[in-house]
DNA sequence: ACCTGAACACCGTTCAAGT
DNA sequence: ACCTGAACACCGTTCAAGT
């Protein structure tokens, strides 16, 4: 009945939902997945509007529907290429390849994140930064976890958004010397919470996970953690590691201001001391 | 000859790589796949030593083994039960999913990483365990993705951790309104920028990605992003973004500490505000 | 209790051939 | 130039059956 792993040997027979890869599930948040066969489904009428020419911002936008809609689980190109009632290979004449795909969805999602270089404060200039971030993944949350892997690293490069973060680190009085450190800090600090915060979970059958979840809160020995035991109450599904639900269903508002507020205010005072 | 995405149509056959999902490419580094047939290789030999009994934590550790090796994209359930020489249904006995199998290499890397609750300051200990984490994320650094992803919501909850980092911000004079907020903080500020350090390029072809990104960077208009322009050579494959090599190969030492600093200078600033 | 052997329903990618 | 149609080499997962 129970094996080692503690779960039940096989649940329900799982029909459609099957295969898939690396962060997948762990990046997933829920998503069916109703197969058709092989050969795509020409639909002729207006009502879908699926007859104009294939291009690759027709496929970037499906992808992104998908996305929104299935997770990041719930993505193929072979999917999206059904959507838009064409082969796969088609897909491949304007994409060469599926990750170059994913690569100019991150790109899409990210336009006009760097805000215009005004004349409030540079602490403000970072503010709203870090806000326009957040509401740009919030936008399609299931591209969170791309996003923070892309950013980082990749053809996504804006160089308008990076001249500018330099620009605004200057005139904060930023050395010379220190820019790059600290232009390193500001791009994580944009990204990293805000990739936590929408980081999805991995079941694909949440209710269940969540009840687990709570299941081994409750199991925590106060003794041992006494620390814990009491912050618990607070704690449930608003903390990092002990919340079941994603950005998307539980937004973490006041620790993001908080995150925020310490990060500028860490900087005042690493930029005044040099 | 050059397709709308503006890449040669086809390169080379690329031969048995093939196939992958989500994430894959995007967080993996680097993989090659000598595939074998179907039945697992019974290998009786014990040099090998790979005929003691199947278990969970040989499962684990062939797992990590295979990710340091080849990368989250050179992953597979089939390939560790390949090197196990079982069937892949055979790990399914003592793992209940693909994801299960990948929390617990998460929650194996993430041993210990929390400090004892010594005697120093409360600053020096929140920079040991900033520190401690990005150790361990550096001893197998393909698995950073997975461990942003999944330490955010999940059974690799430990206790004892979240205990301390409790325990560590009361005795550093936070208030207890504030609490949950500080260690969302705190939590963020771990694992934010080691994510990104660490998180892994795009390509199957490294090299050929460089030079690609390279041609960009040295593309990009002087005149119109004049600071950006300025700093460039300091940049290089040196700041997020602009970068094409992961922490893996290029470490982000300095950059690192400057986060830390920042963070914990913050971190002084907002409790003596409250 | 633990594993084999085979099947199922998917993938991403390639490639000749059509239009 | 753009897409079809089919194939190739993989996946994760299930399930009866063996031991």
């Amino acid at each position: 009945m129970a094996t080692p792993s503690g779960k039940p040997a096989r649940l329900s027979p799982k029909p459609g939902v099957s295969a898939n890869k690396i962060s997948q599930r762990l990046l997933a948040s829920t998503s069916p997945k109703r197969g058709s066969q092989n050969a795509p489904i020409k639909q002729k009428d207006k009502t879908a509007g699926q007859n104009e020419a294939l291009s690759k911002v027709r496929i970037v936008d499906a992808a992104i529907e998908q996305i929104d809609r299935n997770g990041l689980m719930g993505f193929s190109l072979r999917d999206v290429a059904r959507t838009l009632g064409v082969y796969p290979a088609a897909v491949y004449w304007h994409v060469p390849t599926r990750d170059a795909l994913l690569a100019a969805v991150v790109e899409s999602t990210m336009e006009d994140v760097a805000p215009p270089l005004g004349k409030g404060t540079w602490q403000d200039w970072f503010r709203e930064l870090f806000s326009r971030y957040r509401k740009a993944v919030k936008r399609h949350p299931n591209v969170a976890q791309l996003v923070g892997a892309q950013l980082v690293s990749n053809g996504s490069l804006s160089p308008q958004m990076i001249d500018r973060i330099l620009s605004m680190l200057v005139s904060a009085g930023c050395d010379e010397s220190k820019i790059v450190e600290m232009y390193n800090v500001v791009v994580a600090t944009m990204v990293g919470f805000v990739t936590l915060e929408y980081a999805s979970l991995p079941s694909d059958d949440p209710a269940n996970w969540a009840a687990q979840l709570q299941e081994k809160t409750h199991a925590i020995r106060a003794l041992e953690f006494p620390t814990l035991a009491r912050h618990l109450p607070a704690m449930a599904n608003k903390a990092f590691i002990v919340r079941w639900q994603s950005g998307t269903d539980a937004p973490m508002d006041s620790s993001f201001v908080a995150f925020i507020e310490v990060a500028i205010a860490g900087m005042e005072q690493v930029l005044s001391r040099q």
